[in-house]
DNA sequence: CCAATTTTGTACTGACCGATACACAACCAA
DNA sequence: TTGGTTGTGTATCGGTCAGTACAAAATTGG
């Protein structure tokens, strides 16, 4: 057909992803995508067309990589409330190897809020998958007797997603990996049975 | 001696917080705050030196505010599991008449990290003055016995500014006031005796 | 070898960024 | 009134922003 692409457009989006976590949406200019990247200022708008388009595919890419890991956590071995105190302690040897970056998802959340776009449906999007894998986890719980019943699957999925951003943000200001155990322990503390 | 100002600084403070609030610290432009202040340029360098340092300014203002509110409640009526009620119910009414922007605190830490500047110092300040009001709190709570005992107050304040947090990044997010109320029942749950 | 098609590098666009220079206006002490 | 001092408005600084124009390079099918 034509001159074929001299880069992995994954590859790609995987770097612009670690320069956008790293710096945020509005501080991470498109010549940071370009060196972050190694390509050229053509490739980059000829392949994602724009900053902000480039973004959302770096959201859905961290966003199913994240949602990959975190499903392989809660669907393994043990109780439910074994596979949620795992969860936790991966997320918070996530941070310590991560530079205390947080969560993608929950740092642009928290610069941009849901903004009406797709990069807000990519979010939206997340959120959602979040809960119903947490939820699910929980059902699971309340049936293998490890978590407390009680409360709705739903709300106790939402207090799990939100303790998890609660964790996120703690990280980001440096709180020790003591008293982030803690937080974790005494939510675990709140739902198992 | 000379010439007076024809604006009141803390005015020009607290307009610019709102800017910043609800932008972020990127996304908002020295012109954004010249408009959301009504000062001119010259005012605003003349005044604030920069725009770091006006946000600083904002920071501190922020969260002297905010301290000063939930001190107000934390050192209020009732059982310290009845002021935790309230500090949280106070939140979530915050977020729903406040256009769900969040915390500026959180949103900034989740934006910029800590910086090595003066606005990572009004960060850190404010976590531990939060982390102190909530500690004595706790400290009362099981003298008072609405508290579960057992945990260093020290962890428990963690557990619950965790929370906040985590509250917070669920307003940003758009969830549902009785979702955001059902996370912080199940919260209290964890810690109330 | 040649067209057709796509990628790539370079140069550039207008707009906006944070910050400043400077003249002038407005005040106070004397 | 005057001199000293400070605030304010306007114009502008160099730099960077996101995005584009365009020609050269690289590949395919014919």
């Amino acid at each position: 057909m034509a001159r074929p692409r001299e880069f992995d457009e994954t590859a790609a989006v995987e770097s612009a992803m670690h320069a956008f976590w790293a710096r945020g949406y509005e501080a991470t200019s498109t010549q940071d995508l370009c060196e972050a990247t190694g390509l050229g200022r053509s490739s980059v708008y000829n392949t994602f067309t724009s900053k902000k388009a480039l973004f959302q595919r770096t959201l859905t890419h961290y966003s199913a990589q994240g949602l990959a890991g975190r499903k392989a956590v809660l669907e393994g071995p043990g109780t439910a409330a074994d596979r949620l105190a795992a969860m936790f302690d991966g997320l918070i040897d996530d941070e310590l190897e991560h530079d205390r970056r947080g969560c993608l998802v929950v740092n642009t959340l928290a610069e941009l809020g849901i903004p009406d776009d797709e990069v807000g449906e990519a979010l939206r999007r997340d959120t959602e998958q979040q809960l119903a894998l947490l939820g699910e986890c929980v059902r699971e719980g309340v049936l293998d007797r490890s978590l407390r019943d009680g409360r709705t699957p739903a709300d106790v999925a939402e207090f799990l997603l939100s303790t998890i951003s609660g964790l996120r943000v703690m990280s980001r200001r440096g709180a020790s990996p003591d008293a982030m155990h803690a937080v974790a322990d005494l939510a675990l503390s709140a739902v198992t049975a």
